[in-house]
DNA sequence: TACAATAGTTTGTAATAGCTAATTTTGTGC
DNA sequence: GCACAAAATTAGCTATTACAAACTATTGTA
């Protein structure tokens, strides 16, 4: 039942977590891994013995050159399996993220590279997200949860912290929200208490989106003149 | 450094081991999995509180149905991976069985599934070993070391217990032993002492073998008439 | 400044997976 | 039937990865 992370899975989520929230924070580790703050704990004082981060009061969590290198190599191959298994075994565009999860641990290098080949260079995962090492970089884009109403913007990608959550991503698949959709914000319901409900245009639907779901999207914003 | 084995490798462990040597013992999973054994002693009280396999006196160790079922599904899933890296990764003869053991825990019922159809339900491994499913049934065989001078055979398969060997695997291969190829036995010479060194004719060159190692190899005898 | 909330650590426990050294069990030869 | 070798287990240890409970430290606000 209880599946145990590796060092990767931490190493992963530290160089995840970075790119989003600046600062990493152990608890922050322990809520993306779904482990309790002790474990993180211990498990950043074995990072740390190995060279792989480092820990100063107040820096919070900061990856070393060896651990960025290794997170780095993970993160492409899950980018990767997903690749494979979205485009060329046909799982579900929200099914292929667990998958690649699982798988990602087990790849070598030499079947990371034949892979790379077999899918023509792939530069970013189904959802959007760059696949380190090809060379591609993506416009820096902002977060759908903060754009007014009357945008419209253009779907970048997914955030990697929302993947986890297969019942979101089912949704933004069924709702047509994916990399390269154009989306049309047409109001901004506060819900006192609560969250902010946003409606938005996706081709010719129209869905409820709540903030907090929002903000796992980046976009670009699309100048008036298309 | 040191690679750790989880339930899925003894029970895999077992049942090769079942199919060739017939009584199986703590010793030899020990041997195969390179294992000491009091760690074989302890996973082994594990699989049968886990209902596993059942192991008394005298009868060595033997898998219950659930035991054989997870076993054929994990040996399904490591012959169809090494298809996959063997054909469509264009990954060494050789090389495919390592990558795949390491692959092989990571596969899901869905990937299996089509990884299955996307080759076209294949029925034996690169090696020859029967996908446990598949419905194929190969013929019975005799070992390539047990035929005498002047016979002509063809091989079968290589045993799975041989194939953590690379440089063994590497050998075969290079010298075109692999199945399907037809292979004249031409002389056996006793080495006092050590061992019989077989020679063998594949094709057009001339291949000194030890016994030891043509005893991995599951030949079909070829009728004079053909 | 005090207090609550948040963050992080210590302590103690557990399961998995491994090791060496020493002992016990078993199985066979004489 | 006994002695010996092979097979297996016990005992005691390590490392990894997890947990809960309790405690400390930090931070932010009233």
């Amino acid at each position: 039942m209880a599946k145990t992370h590796g060092v990767e899975a931490y190493l992963v989520a530290i160089y995840n977590l970075e790119g989003e929230d600046g600062v990493v924070l152990s608890s922050h580790v322990a809520n993306y891994l779904r482990v309790s703050r002790p474990t993180v704990t211990q498990t950043i004082r074995r990072l740390v013995s190995l060279g792989l981060v480092e820990s100063g009061a107040g820096r919070g969590i900061v990856l070393t050159e060896n651990g960025r290198i290794r997170a780095e190599q993970v993160i492409r191959r899950h980018r990767l399996l997903e690749c494979w298994l979205h485009d060329e075994l046909n799982i579900g565009w929200a099914e292929s993220h667990a998958e690649a999860d699982r798988l990602e641990h087990a790849v070598s290098p030499l079947v990371e590279e034949r892979l790379m080949e077999k899918l023509g260079f792939p530069t970013t995962c189904p959802h959007g997200n760059v696949i380190p090492g090809s060379g591609y970089r993506q416009p820096k884009g902002s977060l759908l949860s903060e754009h007014a109403s009357g945008a419209t913007v253009q779907i970048l990608r997914i955030c990697e912290q929302a993947e986890d959550n297969l019942e979101l991503l089912t949704l933004f698949h069924n709702a047509g929200l994916v990399p390269g959709a154009m989306v049309q914000i047409v109001g901004r319901e506060d819900i006192p208490g609560r969250d902010v409900e946003m409606h938005l245009i996706i081709g010719k639907e129209t869905l409820p989106l709540m903030k907090n779901a929002a903000k796992w999207i980046v976009v670009k914003e699309k100048s008036a003149i298309s």
